[in-house]
RNA sequence: GCCUCCGUAGCUCAAUUGGCAGAGCAGUUGACUCUUAAUCAAUUGGUUGUAGGUUCGAGUCCUACCGGGGGCACCA
């Protein structure tokens, strides 16, 4: 902290201590609005219409945007709540010398209380006459520039409420997220799913390919794993007769940082007893297209230059006739490892070493295919080694029913027919652990538990999973991750930490 | 982890080839009784991310480190 922030702290915090000594109190435990700035405006409104008389006061409580004074008599500001603004005009002798000296100590940043009429001012604009004034909260450290608010991408996520204090756009962005969750919730209820809550804390961390964050279980002395799917023990709800489950939760990855990928996210789940994958393609476009509509008002957003038609139903195209379509690739020409390794190194397309057929399909897909998908696209039925926990399709083994929805060039979920042949799961559990010898160190564990839950039978059922931060993203156009998450994660700044004291 | 770009006042940004670190906002002082990013006048505020180095002279060039952006790798 270096001595031009201390001059601004010590000059707000003697306004602080001047406001105690004028007996106003800068942080009282209680304040007492009656209308939001919004409901304010409203009501100022339905009176000019004649439903009421227009002399009764509000009382509006919210933060000071900057003063414009006009001399020692007249202060006109904006009073700013979460449902927006209102001006509020402080009149001399109408607030009074008491009101005007507790004034005199307040500034852009500050929370105040502010009671009186609303009337029109001359150029129109509906305005509180302040007639009493509350201080709620005194800033001691300046708010952002007022008008391009913060800029400096590191202070936007590090104190993320600077950001938000300071753009209405960044507050709207937060606001239609938590809405598109609600709506989640709302479209997902009214389908008799019910939602559940899973443990976070696991002895195995599975049902995706990642490795896990490890913790550490004290009481029990045995390692912890942060999930990284809510996949497994939804299903044994499904063992249990829980026909229909769903549950919005924080998954954990322990993988870096990109525009798609931060490494705790949001993920919506659902299991449907009696559904198989295509019930749930049908339950996807129209969960989207729902959501958009709610939120949005549309079911064409914008999206870059562009624009997204989200209105089901939404293309279907297969795995394999995509790699034909887009790479000149047809995989079942190379169910060979060795040969597929060939064609890939002509095509200039990396190869993991220790990546098996699988992979390597879907790193030609990840390369080739997928910055095609713009407009929403379900690519179905994908190589069995990929998809540990789904079931085979009937007329090809090879390959499972499973679909993934693309939008923008992500994928922003997975789905498929669960795999519910206790003997088949068993043996593809085997094959990942060949896998994880091989050196892939994100192929499955054997789940010994989830097994026993098999065995005992569960239904056939429709699986999904949702990625929420990516299907926000995508309905509120915006190209990173971070920008969809409150506080995305960075490095830890122990020793230089911008705005502590 | 690798490559690359960036880091200047509380915030938003300037600073020519290596040649006196500057503006707007915020703050302070003054003028103004209907303003809208109020206006006008004056003014405080800097170890240029940190530590070294080259040079008569470094915000600028070099090295390392810290933090961030982008790319690669990783991430179905």
């Amino acid at each position: 902290m270096n001595e031009r922030s201390d001059d601004l702290f010590e000059q707000r915090r003697a306004k602080a201590e001047r406001l105690r000594a004028l007996g106003a109190d800068p942080y009282p435990i209680r304040a007492h609005g009656t209308h939001t700035a919004a409901q304010a405006l409203a009501l100022f409104a339905r009176r000019e219409a004649g439903e009421a008389d227009t002399g009764a006061t509000v009382s509006v409580c919210g933060r000071l945007r900057p003063l414009r004074i006009m001399g020692k008599k007249v202060i006109f500001a904006h009073l700013e709540d979460s449902t927006g603004e209102i001006q509020v005009y402080f009149k001399r002798d109408v607030l009074g010398e008491s009101g005007w000296a507790v004034l005199e100590q307040l500034e852009y940043g500050d929370f105040i209380e502010v009671r009186g009429p609303l009337f029109r001012t001359k150029t129109g604009e509906i305005t509180i006459e302040a007639h009493a004034l509350t201080v709620l909260a005194k800033a001691l450290r300046p708010p952002p520039e007022k008008w391009h608010g913060i800029s400096d991408v590191e202070l936007k996520f590090r104190q993320r409420y600077l950001d938000l204090l300071s753009s209405a756009e960044t507050r709207l962005r937060f606001q239609r997220r938590s809405q598109i969750i609600s709506a989640i919730r709302r479209f997902m209820d009214g389908r008799g799913f019910i939602e559940v809550e899973t443990p976070v804390l696991q002895s195995e961390a599975g049902g995706a390919a990642a490795r896990p964050f490890t913790t550490y279980f004290n009481a029990l002395d045995e390692q912890r794993y942060l999930r990284i799917s809510l996949e497994l023990h939804l299903k044994r709800l499904l063992v249990g007769g829980l026909d229909r489950v769903y549950e919005i939760g924080r998954i954990f990855r322990n993988e870096g940082v990109d525009a798609l990928h931060n490494p705790e996210f949001t993920m919506m789940e659902s299991y449907q007893a009696y559904a198989d994958y295509l019930d749930v393609a049908a339950m996807v476009e129209q969960l989207v297209a729902t959501i958009a509509h709610d939120v949005l008002g549309s079911t064409v957003v914008p999206h870059g230059e562009t624009t997204l038609d989200l209105t089901p139903p939404w293309r279907r195209v297969t795995m394999r006739n995509a790699l034909i379509e887009h790479a000149g690739l047809d995989f079942e020409d190379y169910r060979d490892e060795a040969r597929l390794r060939g064609w890939m190194a002509e095509q200039r397309i990396h190869a993991a070493p220790e990546a098996g057929w699988g992979k390597l399909i879907d790193e030609v897909f990840s390369e080739r295919v997928q910055p095609h998908l713009q407009q929403p696209v379900f690519v179905m039925d994908y190589p069995v080694e990929l998809s540990p926990l789904a079931k085979r399709k009937p007329d090809d083994p090879g390959l499972v029913e499973r679909f993934e929805p693309f939008v923008g060039g992500f994928e922003i979920g997975n789905a498929y027919s669960e795999l519910n042949d206790p003997i088949d799961q068993r043996e593809r559990f085997v094959a990942q652990l060949a896998a994880r010898n091989r050196g892939d160190d994100e192929a499955e564990l054997m789940d010994e538990d989830f097994l026993t839950a098999l065995e005992h039978g569960m239904p056939p059922a429709g699986g999904l999973g949702i990625g929420i931060d990516r299907l926000v993203m995508i309905l509120l156009n915006e190209p990173t991750i971070r920008e969809v998450l409150l506080f995305p994660q960075l490095r830890g700044r122990a020793s230089q930490r911008p705005h502590d004291a």
